[in-house]
DNA sequence: ACAGCCATGTAACTCGTTACATGATTAC
DNA sequence: GTAATCATGTAACGAGTTACATGGCTGT
């Protein structure tokens, strides 16, 4: 009672993972890219707010895109360069229309260890938070950077309108974290004398 | 020339994964828990900076500690219940004074589809965005529970301080995206009318 | 009697990672 | 010449999910 597999699984069969639309989404800029090149947009941008895939993913995924006809590939010797298809816009505005998004997920893992910090000294969570907030700094400057790039077409209307909304609602979030970490610091250290 | 096996993989064997210590720091709180009480305490408290464990991961989990020694067991009928040992105790240790927490990896699907907004409608994204804004107001609700629950014993040096000091933060990180949501509404609504 | 919660697990599967392997082109 | 970058893939593996399966206990 099972769909013949060989037939196209979109639509009907197995949804996407999130991965795959995200890669999709950067083919939508109007340019044609290999893997490679998907890669580092993806480095530059998704890492922010979804995830850097592994070089390898990346491969796979458009492997994938490609046997289901969402891009089709122009090959100029040993470099394969991938553009998104009719059906490839149609299944990512699909996608995004009919879809929930769904709650973002945050792993953590300084909060995590925050959580239980009776475990350890109160000087090795300061570490953690200042190393933390540095971490923070850098992160910032790399993203403000791309968000400079998006300047002269970032107005409603042009291309990177919609990036740059999202690299502006990252900078807010950066800073956002940044102060909370130093509003958690500043508690740790009434601990320590009161 | 590898290391056997059936010796104790802890410590020189492969690290566990982070949420394993997650589960282990659930039981760094003074009481025996059944995996199906670990899991409601992982909803309550981890799913909010971690992850919510699955329920079969949660009893694939605490096998695995069971087996490593980071855990005993009191069993009563058909409960199982989990206690740390000292060898938890010190592996969680060790991992919080050794091994650097990382980088938070946040996986947002709002802000991802906000990326390839240019795909769709503008009001479809203005939906998208105050459905996330709603989804924000519970979800901060069920922190906020929480973190109620916790007063009486959040002082420093008290038990919960500090799950206290996490909650505060999830509910700093709860308003911070609020706010951005609400600007970035305003933003596209300048979109619409310009 | 029946619903809902408590309680525990197995099996199949997918996403995504690291490690491995290869080789061309470009810059110094 | 040699290091870095460009370019593409395969294999093994692990974490974590959903679906499946079972059954006792509790409240109405």
């Amino acid at each position: 009672m099972r769909q013949d597999p060989a037939a196209q699984p979109l639509p009907g069969g197995p949804p996407l993972p999130v991965t795959s639309y995200a890669l999709l989404g950067l083919l939508t800029f109007g340019d044609e890219l290999t893997g490679y090149e998907l890669k580092q947009r993806a480095d530059m941008t998704l890492r922010f707010y979804w995830t850097a895939p592994a070089m390898s993913q990346v491969y796979t995924e458009v492997a994938r895109l490609l046997r289901l006809d969402l891009v089709t590939t122009t090959v100029e010797g040993r470099t394969t360069r991938y553009r998104i298809t009719g059906a490839g816009q149609g299944a990512l505005r699909e996608w995004m229309d009919t879809t929930p998004a769904g709650f973002p997920v945050l792993k953590h893992p300084v909060a995590l260890r925050l959580l239980m910090g009776h475990v350890t000294e109160v000087s090795e969570l300061q570490t953690m938070l200042e190393e933390y907030v540095a971490e923070l700094v850098t992160n910032r400057a790399d993203l403000a950077e791309v968000r400079a790039s998006l300047v002269g077409a970032d107005a409603p209307g042009e291309l990177f309108f919609y990036p740059s909304l999202v690299a502006d609602w990252g900078l807010d979030y950066f800073d956002g974290e940044r102060e909370v970490t130093l509003k958690t610091l500043d508690r740790l250290a009434q601990e320590n004398d009161q």
